[in-house]
DNA sequence: CATGAATGAGAATTCATTCAT
DNA sequence: GATGAATGAATTCTCATTCAT
């Protein structure tokens, strides 16, 4: 029983930080880093603020914990379509994972991208996960597909598709309209159809 | 002598009201809507912090004042690109503008898609200018050169071509390197140059 | 009328800073630097806390005014001993103005030895003002006497008689009885007494 | 094999008491007790934070064990020098200990004196221990010397040489200079010479 | 007894905005 | 209109102390 409870206990205290990681993750993007609060943070995650502190030292520390969420969801959707034999397949399940978050995008643009805008005003620096390490590893990710697909220069073509990503997710924020994220989907998918194979 | 105070006090006060707008344009660009201060831009235009609110009832005006400044600075330099008969030369002055500010990008990114980004976590609404229409006015611009290529479609390669430099913006920030910048602004003057003309 | 009011308003807001200069250099001699609030201050000094930080930029800032004050106090203080002719009548009237003090001395202390050990510990430095230096204000103005005196090894003598004043300040407050304070300036001026003039 | 364990454990207990009381001395003088966290007490003491409130209730405790800790090596030099047939070459001993400890001095100030002048500034009162009576037992122990040195007023000559080491311990530590201390205890040791015997 | 986690009452500091001349 | 000063509502962060197991 102790066991279990102290288990129980480990578990909890391991999920209440994950609470507080998915609640940063979430309420920083609708709303921001700098206009989210500890405390709306907390109340999201439903723990008393000064037990947030227990988990992360600052607020920069919980900011970068909601990055580091926003990268391990990358991973997750990443992980998934290496299963995809086709590299070609596989950034199209990409833009269409995006499509899909259109709406999302639409009223709070994309997570990331957001997040880099914001974290680089501060240049704080000193935390150890910025934005900018978030966005090259989708850079890289995709870049692996264009190497794959035996693309020339497929640095640049990574550069080239996040780039549209984050651009399209701008747009479709501003004007508010998950139109663009679709049309400017298919725009994406057509154009790797169009790549040959070599 | 009423009459020369008088006229002086007006010519001044416009300056004021001016040298705020463009303090916080700057100010703004650089240290994010949330992180300035009216301090920070009353500092640098050089105006006493009480005095701001003669001409500005809320910072939220200010930085609506800060937006329509680069909405100006975007109307000036597509005004001076419309003296170009050629459309296909407007849209590749257009590109090399933004090319040729790619390190104040690699620093601090386009002062209109960071704020629009800013803005939106706001959802303050009310005010008349927002970022959206500062866009808008970009890609209507746009739009407009594509058509008079004779282009199908000129309102999506207008997305396309506007969202390419949110995108490239928005790396070029996030991973200080206004190489990107460099090396997208070409690929998008090849794509120009690729386009049939009809 | 307009003048008279400017100037006043003026002197009010120096006369504000001042306040607080006053009420942080008692209220920190009471209850130490640490223990002190600037709520504290701000309320024996009547201004609203927000107000403060008007006049001083933090906490640490304040300390340092008390501090400056208490060297204020001790410069009006030689000031008028340096009227006396002789330097020995000079050092003989210090000892009666710290005996003079006897009582609050058994209560707080020596305002400026109580706070140097405070603020010793804390080693963040950088603050233009720190207690070594009232101290050592101090002990300068001992050390021109004694040379006035013709004694040799002045520096020593004054760090004797300095190092006895914080002495018995301390153990005064520690065992909450100011005879101590009279007994030992008593036995400083006998000793003063036996010292020959050359 | 609860017995062995029992003992052990009491031991242990015992241990962890003593390890939190020296730790307590030792974070105390040099942080000061305000500034000393409980948490900074426990992890020199290896103790777990959560732990230390079995051993003492409050933090007032604490210091107070830290203070009393400070007593106990008073005792042991005390007894030490005890053994020394002559009252005088006693005295000469615990100035010699003084300024053996100079640059401990330098950095931190007395461990007594400094807490004594922090303690006081709480008026708390209600612990048993407060610095006072350890100032106390080293007056009384001192002017026992004098006493059996046969001199007049003891008492007076206790006070003497005991507020001339606390002052010669703060203004080597306001100044960070050992040097003074050295020089103090000098002075010191000759005038003791300088006394005659009765 | 042991221990990581929880709690909540401060405390310092910042700033947009307002006010009194 | 101009301006230094005033105000007060947040907000982040700290820590002694308590709790659950």
């Amino acid at each position: 029983m102790t066991d279990l409870k102290g288990s129980a206990r480990v578990r909890a205290a391991g999920a209440k930080r994950e609470r507080l990681m998915r609640a940063a993750a979430e309420v920083v993007h609708q709303q921001g880093a700098e206009r989210t609060t500890i405390a709306d943070i907390a109340r999201m995650a439903e723990v008393p603020v000064g037990n947030v502190y227990y988990y992360f030292k600052t607020k920069a520390e919980l900011v970068a914990a909601a990055l580091s969420e926003h990268a391990r969801q990358l991973d997750l959707l990443t992980g998934r379509l290496d299963q995809l034999p086709d590299p070609r397949e596989r950034l199209k399940g990409l833009i269409n994972a995006w499509v899909s978050q259109r709406d999302l995008a639409a009223r709070y643009g994309c997570p990331t991208g957001t997040l880099a805008v914001e974290l680089d005003k501060r240049k704080e620096g000193g935390l150890d996960v910025e934005a900018g390490k978030v966005i090259r590893l989708l850079l890289t990710w995709v870049e692996r597909q264009f190497r794959e697909l035996g693309q020339p220069d497929p640095e640049g073509l990574a550069l080239t598709l996040v780039g549209a990503y984050q651009g399209m997710s701008l747009l479709t924020n501003a004007l508010r309209d998950p139109g663009i994220m679709q049309r400017e989907g298919d725009r994406l998918l057509a154009w790797l159809d169009s790549l040959e194979t070599n």
